[in-house]
RNA sequence: GGGCUCGUAGUGAAGAGGCCUAUCACGCCUCCCUGUCACGGAGGAGAUCGCCGGUUCGAAUCCGGUCGGGCCCGCCA
């Protein structure tokens, strides 16, 4: 019977078997450590028997192994255990040297990443990367159980669609049985239809941008939480959701995985259940107070700008989330809802210096959203477009989401540098492979 | 799409016209070592310095081209 490594020591003074990786070999002479990497963690084994040792002779690290010992309790150990007495069993040997030393934190230096990316199947073994994705799974968790409990229903919409959702915006082209379709790069359509049917859903999913940027916050894959809500009383609604879903999400990771935080050098969390909310115009206004640099004419918030604000943010309110309102109209999509004034009902997440929330209202009734869409340049009438306005023919209450960054959000969280780091097989403009 | 940068053993780095027969660390191979946990010690193998061309008596080093990366801007999650 096969016992993880974290439950070796329950079994002191017993003979058990464990199955893992070779992590680490140390030969002292007469005496051999090695590290037996699982699922659960590291095992330390302790060989004397020059016959078992003599069995790993020119096997690299990643050699799958099976060991029958006793476990021992020893201060000196790791962990407080070890294996004593063991008989080695190679399952699967490893000869040829592995490209990249995972036993050690590895380089991400943004020179670098290219390696690290290249030999993803083994780079992805080491521990302190298997805990950048062990945070992502749990931070996926915590997204599930907090909209579980809020009565979100969790859907999934096609990504093999016929026209592009926003305009503007680049798509991937392809071809669709002699038809051309596009590569979804969002569930917007398909999620507003769902509130007339669920009223509260999302989605956690791909979306695919053609955009040629080549940036650490960029990628042409990247997975979004989309969340819709019907029945909304004002914009501030959704806001709260959002701000609720971030910190209970944030803090509890922060109080469950210090250990692997630590481990990644994650900076201290700093939030406040309620996030600072400044307009557009009232940012620009503080920004340009302090730093003298005009942005009066800015109709977004630059890179630089919304790094300064979250410091700003951290440093006067001790909260490294805030939120941009009051976003200009002129960048509304057509499937917003306009405000008071030459802004639109639309508000921007940042999170330590970078967007990774956009959470507008939606223009729920026909004939406005009818006009937007003329406006824009959609034709309302387009085989891409019919099904959705028939929802709103057929009756859509008030309502509002968001689209949500997952791949910025681990980012973000664990305070890595580039957003590749955290996707364990990146797409880029340069990468489509492995 | 625009701008700026970088390519040297398996990996990460040093070398910036001759001292390069290219240096160091980690890894790998051989040997020594009974408490390692970034083990330690001795020895060894491994690089046509991304590629092509040019300048020069002489190029890893200077110039041009090319291929492949990275960063920033625009745009966005």
């Amino acid at each position: 019977m096969r016992v993880l490594s974290r439950e070796a020591k329950d079994h002191v003074g017993k003979k058990i078997e464990i199955q893992g990786w070779l992590h680490k070999k140390r030969l002292l002479g007469g005496l051999t450590f090695i590290n037996v990497r699982d699922r659960s963690g590291l095992t330390q084994v302790v060989i004397k028997d020059k016959d078992q040792v003599e069995k790993l002779r020119g096997l690299q690290i990643g050699t799958v192994l099976t060991i029958e010992g006793t476990v021992i309790k020893e201060e000196r150990a790791p962990g407080g255990i070890e294996m004593h007495d063991a008989k080695v069993t190679v399952v699967v040997p490893v000869e040829d040297q592995p490209a990249i030393e995972i036993d050690k934190p590895i380089s991400h230096k943004s020179d670098n990443l290219d390696t690290l990316f290249d030999h993803r199947p083994l780079v992805l073994r080491n521990l302190q990367e298997t805990a950048i994705f062990r945070i992502r799974s749990e931070l996926l968790r915590y997204i599930r159980e907090f909209l579980h409990k809020n009565e979100f229903i969790e859907i999934n919409t096609p990504k093999l669609v016929a026209g592009a959702a926003e305009g503007g915006a680049e798509v991937f082209k392809l071809d669709y049985f002699g038809q051309e379709a596009t590569l979804a790069q969002s569930p917007q359509l398909y999620k507003q239809i769902m509130v007339g049917v669920f009223e509260r859903v999302y989605e956690i999913a791909p979306a695919f941008r053609a955009e040629l940027s080549a940036t650490t916050r960029h990628v042409s894959e990247v997975t979004m939480l989309d969340v819709e809500m019907g029945f909304i009383k004002d914009h501030d609604e959704v806001l709260d959701l959002l701000q609720d879903l971030v910190y209970e999400i944030l803090t509890r990771l922060y109080k469950e995985y210090p250990q692997d935080l630590k481990r990644l050098n994650a900076p201290e969390l700093k939030l406040k259940p309620k996030f600072p909310r400044l307009s557009m115009a009232e940012i620009h206004k503080l920004y340009q107070k302090e730093t003298g640099t005009d942005v009066s004419h800015e109709v977004d918030l630059a890179p630089d700008e919304e790094k300064w604000i979250c410091e700003w943010a951290k440093k006067e309110h001790g909260c490294e989330a805030i939120f941009a309102t009051d976003l200009p109209a002129s960048k509304m999509k057509f499937y917003h809802m306009k405000g008071e004034g030459n802004v639109a009902k639309s508000a921007d997440l940042l999170f330590r210096g970078v967007e990774i929330a956009t959470v507008p209202q939606r223009e729920h009734r026909h004939d406005n959203l009818i006009k937007q869409m003329k406006d824009a340049g959609v034709d309302p009438k387009s085989p891409g477009f019919a099904a959705y306005v028939s929802a709103f023919k057929n009756g859509l209450p008030p309502h509002g989401g968001f689209g949500f960054g997952i791949d910025r959000l681990t980012e973000k969280a664990i305070g890595l540098a580039n957003i590749k780091e955290a996707i364990l097989f990146p797409r880029d403009i340069n990468r489509l492979t492995p």
